[in-house]
RNA sequence: GGGCCCGUAGCUCAGUUGGUUAGAGCGCACGGCUGAUAACCGUGAGGUCGAUGGUUCGAAUCCAUCCGGGCCCA
């Protein structure tokens, strides 16, 4: 050989129409986002997003209010994300749908954290005025961490103007909510048991508890019962119900024995009287009493026969208590009967209110026993419990004294023992006005989404206690009523909650901590009962869930873009108990209706073994580590491609899986782009004009669009993304563009075949990039930069391009879809046949093949009705035959004539004495060249 | 302990009203190409459908129990 293969190949490479493009292989994305960040805040995309389907349907996605403390996660990333395919969705297809993020600012972990920054000793010498200010300060400044980190993810929104709890507008609509439901009367004050510290003389949340072991008494107390119980009363002794506890200072307190309802309860003959217990507690009451000999009565029954039976309280005994039954009694230690003083105990408290028990609550804010304390009036209860111990056992009915370790709460602060004690709180009743039973009727209004979650929000509503709404903290918005100085009573009418609206409207709530009632109460205002005309403002706040529940009143109301029900709310599954819950009620007390119309629900993110993420476990992932590894578009099509109706792993393979499918998508639009370099919209053919192949293509990409918006409608996010790739990877790649190489690179740049293709190409371009726009919200745009200006329409950005639609007779589709389902069977058992050629030496690429294809008469039919060169064409060989047999079977020979130097294809060479080297074909297209 | 939910190949997902040897893509292994090249094409190996019982002629699909996991309560 004069000339190598390699220069030959050159010299003809000038004249193929190979890709061209300047879109990156390599996304960079990392980098490349933060460009087009600026890129959609230079044109205000939001605003231009809203403007473009200005008087078009609404779709409001009303965000729910992340906490304002520390960075995102990629739970709250997965959150936000979700909700912007959606919004970005919904404004593609035409809807008018602006999106207000929103925080939850106030609220115990803020103070909490503002409080130990300040230390016990200047926290001391700070005032409540000053501690707000600081908790404000502190919240705005995740405010703004957190929404630059939202932005970053891609999340588009009114980030300028977002709604926050501490907003006077937002704290005034509180007011409105809260004054509404106490007119129609759900709101009571009643009392509760809390964690309180009696050192620093305040109330305790769960986060600021610390459990520690302690020594405390072990006591086993008898009550005696006022008539000797049916079972026994037979032994002709006393008889009493034995109780276990460990903590004596709450027996002045205690009003009832609460048994478990369905384990056996035995009576005890020992020392001439006769004690009921758990019989499975019937031994080790006996070790620790010590008892020598004893007899088990024969007669067992189940807690629930001796429930409704009385017995003189162990402290006042000129009282009594009652037995009942409850589902928190153990019965692996103690008697199996549990000593119930509702104003000292959460289980207690619970217990009390179902059966209606009374709640005396004998300890006051010190920690020292009133007038209800009985002997031991004027104690404290740190001193008391000896005291307690010894005065029952001087009057017999101490069976035991010992002590115990356990696990008790402490003050955070003072590191001392609490003590649980019911204090006045108010409360949202679930039943005084139907409340529940609206609430109910409102759920089965609403959709859930997934289905599983309407039962959960029933059962939740349906078994909540009363709604206790008020917090004994600093750093939220009062309950907003007055208690006359003089008499106690309550002071709330139409008049005081508008002036209260209006104050914190104009001052934010900041102003009932630093001025009087008498500066902007209504003149006269005076206390409906006995006309005194001191006021003072109500010291507690309400709870944060009462506020972010008000959302659809302080933003959804408020704000003019805005309006009241929204179309959806899309939270994690924990929402349930939440704010779904809280936003229902109160608009529902408020309103009688739900305050929106469709509710997502997502799972919680996991690690790849479906564990929750903790830093003991150490396989948290950061979502801000993601961007900066992999970018956003990363982070978003996680997102996607996740089905959210069960709970979302996320981990290092999982993150690489992702991102290899990212780059594979990225090289489809790729390689698109590439081969749409000189074309231009006036160029394409007609659908008549296009050869079979292309308009298969077309019924296939029209299959697809209409496929990916029906889980798009069907908020199937994860189908949206397996439909597309899947088509990029099978219907494109491995199939249509591989056939259509050919085609692109050796027809003539005017060629029909060649503008054919283009057409479909650029079909398939402007539709995928769109369908893929919500998800890849920077990839596509940075793809739609890079289009032809002709198929750009002018439009500025992907997210203003509106939906696509695939245009195509519906007449031909059902047979061309047939057709080729037969053409792409017969394709795999040729791609099989192929590789067992080159695994045997015959071929190497699939050109260098002839191919008899043996087929039974009806599929060789619709094989040979695309045409024997087309179909070679398809499969990518030589040439074609097709011969009718039993079954589908292929027979590969090595290809007839040489290969062609230009287009590499096997065929006769020399057939047209300008171009001797080449095939006809090429030929033809040197000619027209020139 | 209670309520709701989940458990299909290493990963992400399909599996229609229970019906022939459980599918796809990725990853992996092997091969091809070198005109999508830090690409592209092909072939192949991977699953006792969490486990165990049961209903049925037949179950990944229905029932029960158990195991593992999540959220919310207690």
């Amino acid at each position: 050989m004069l000339r190598g293969p390699e220069n030959v190949s050159n010299d003809y490479k000038q004249t193929m129409n190979l890709p061209q493009t300047e879109f990156p292989m390599r996304a960079n994305l990392s980098q490349r986002e933060p460009e087009w960040l600026e890129f959609w805040n230079e044109m205000d995309i939001y605003r231009k997003s809203l403007e473009a389907n200005e008087g078009g349907p609404t779709f409001i996605l009303h965000d729910g209010p992340p906490y304002a403390n520390g960075h995102i996660h990629m739970g709250t990333a997965f959150n936000k994300v979700f909700k912007d395919l959606i919004v970005k969705y919904k404004t593609m297809r035409g809807y008018w749908s602006p999106y207000v993020p929103g925080w939850d600012c106030h609220g115990q972990p803020i103070e909490h954290q503002v409080e130990k920054n300040l230390g016990p000793e200047k926290m001391k010498q700070t005032s409540q005025a000053e501690l707000r200010a600081l908790c404000r300060e502190y919240a705005l400044e995740f405010v703004k961490i957190q929404g630059d980190e939202f932005k970053r993810l891609g999340v588009r929104g009114d980030f300028e103007n977002p709604y926050l709890t501490l907003h006077h507008s937002y704290e005034a609509g509180d007011v409105r909510v809260f004054a509404e439901l106490y007119r129609r009367g759900m709101v009571y004050k009643g009392s509760k048991p809390i964690h309180w510290c009696y050192r620093c003389k305040t109330a305790l949340a769960e986060a600021e508890i610390e459990y520690h072991d302690v020594t405390s008494p072990s006591i086993y107390v008898k009550f005696s019962f006022t008539q000797a119980p049916e079972p026994w009363a037979a032994e002709g002794l006393p008889t009493s119900i034995l109780i276990w506890t460990t903590t004596p200072w709450t027996l002045p307190a205690n009003v009832a024995v609460t048994l478990a309802e369905s384990a056996d309860y035995v009576g005890v003959k020992v020392d001439g009287e006769v004690l009921v217990m758990a019989e499975a507690l019937v031994e080790s009451v006996a070790a620790v009493a010590g008892w020598g000999s004893y007899e088990v009565l024969p007669v067992k029954v189940k807690g629930s026969a001796l429930a409704g039976l009385t017995y003189v309280l162990p402290i006042h005994t000129d009282g009594t208590g009652v037995i009942i039954t409850g589902d928190h009694v153990e019965l692996t230690t103690g008697t199996g009967a549990v000593h119930t003083a509702p104003g000292h105990g959460e289980e207690d408290y619970l217990v009390g209110v179902k059966f209606g028990l009374p709640m005396p609550m004998p300890v006051d804010d010190n920690g020292v026993f009133d007038a209800g304390g009985g002997p031991f009036e004027g104690m404290h209860v740190e001193k008391a419990s000896p005291l307690i111990i010894e005065w029952l056992r001087e009057r017999g009915v101490l069976l035991a004294a010992g002590t115990t370790s356990h696990s008790y709460p402490h003050c955070w602060r003072c590191k001392k023992p609490v003590i649980f004690r019911a204090t006045e709180q108010w409360f949202i009743s679930m039943d005084a006005t139907g409340l529940r039973e609206s609430a109910l009727n409102a759920i089965q209004g609403v959709e859930w989404v997934p289905g599983w979650s309407v039962n959960r929000i029933n059962s939740m509503v349906a078994d909540r206690p009363d709604w206790c709404i008020s917090r004994q903290r600093a750093w939220g918005v009062p309950i907003p009523v007055f208690e006359c100085a003089r008499c106690g009573e309550t002071v709330a009418s139409d008049d005081t909650f508008a002036a209260v609206e209006k104050l914190f409207a104009e001052e934010g709530a900041d102003a009932w901590f630093t001025k009087s009632p008498s500066e902007y109460l209504p003149a006269g205002t005076a206390c409906p009962r006995c006309g005194a005309t001191e006021l003072k403002p109500e010291t507690d706040i309400v709870d944060v869930w009462f506020e972010s529940g008000c959302s659809h009143t302080s933003v959804l109301e408020a704000r003019p873009e805005l309006r009241r029900p929204a179309e959806l709310y899309l939270e994690g599954s924990d929402q349930h108990r939440g704010w779904f819950q809280s936003s229902l009620l109160t608009a529902v007390g408020a309103y009688d209706a739900a305050p929106f119309k469709t509710v997502l629900t997502h799972g919680f993110i996991v690690d790849g073994d479906g564990r929750k993420m903790s830093k003991s476990l150490g396989n948290v992932v950061s979502p801000l580590d993601v961007v900066a590894k992999y970018g956003a578009d990363i982070v978003r099509l996680w997102t996607a491609a996740s089905d959210y109706s069960q709970d979302v792993s996320v981990s290092a393979e999982i993150l690489e899986r992702t991102s290899e499918a990212y780059r594979r998508i990225r090289n489809t639009f790729r390689f698109l782009l590439s081969n749409l370099a000189d074309f231009d919209a006036a160029d394409s053919v007609a659908w008549n004009d296009m050869p079979e192949l292309d308009r298969y293509a077309l019924v296939a990409l029209a299959d697809l669009s209409e496929r990916v918006t029906k889980s798009y409608d069907d908020w199937k996010f994860h189908q949206v993304y397996h439909a597309i790739y899947g088509y990029c990877v099978t219907d494109l790649s491995s199939f249509y563009l591989d056939v259509l190489k050919d085609r692109l690179y050796a027809e003539a740049p005017d060629s029909l075949g060649r503008r054919s293709a283009q057409t479909v190409l650029a079909e398939v371009l402007r539709t995928l990039v769109r369908l893929m726009a919500p998800i890849l919200s920077f990839t596509t745009e940075e793809v739609w930069q890079f289009m032809p200006e002709t198929l750009r329409g002018g439009v500025p950005s992907v997210h203003l391009a509106g939906w696509p639609a695939v245009d195509i007779p519906a007449s031909s589709a059902d047979e061309l879809r047939a057709a080729y389902a037969t053409v792409l069977e017969a394709r795999d058992v040729v791609t099989k046949a192929l590789e067992e050629a080159r695994i045997e030496g015959i071929i190497g690429k699939s050109q260098e093949a002839r191919v008899v294809v043996t087929a039974p008469v009806s599929v060789a039919a619709v094989l040979r009705g695309r045409g024997v060169e087309q179909l070679a064409e398809m499969l990518i060989v030589s040439a074609v035959e097709v011969v009718e047999g039993p079954e589908l079977a292929v027979e590969v020979l090595g290809a007839e004539g040489e290969k062609c130097p230009r287009c590499w294809n096997f065929r006769q060479l020399g057939v047209d004495p300008t171009h001797p080297d080449v095939c006809a074909r090429c030929a033809g297209v040197l000619a027209l060249r020139g």
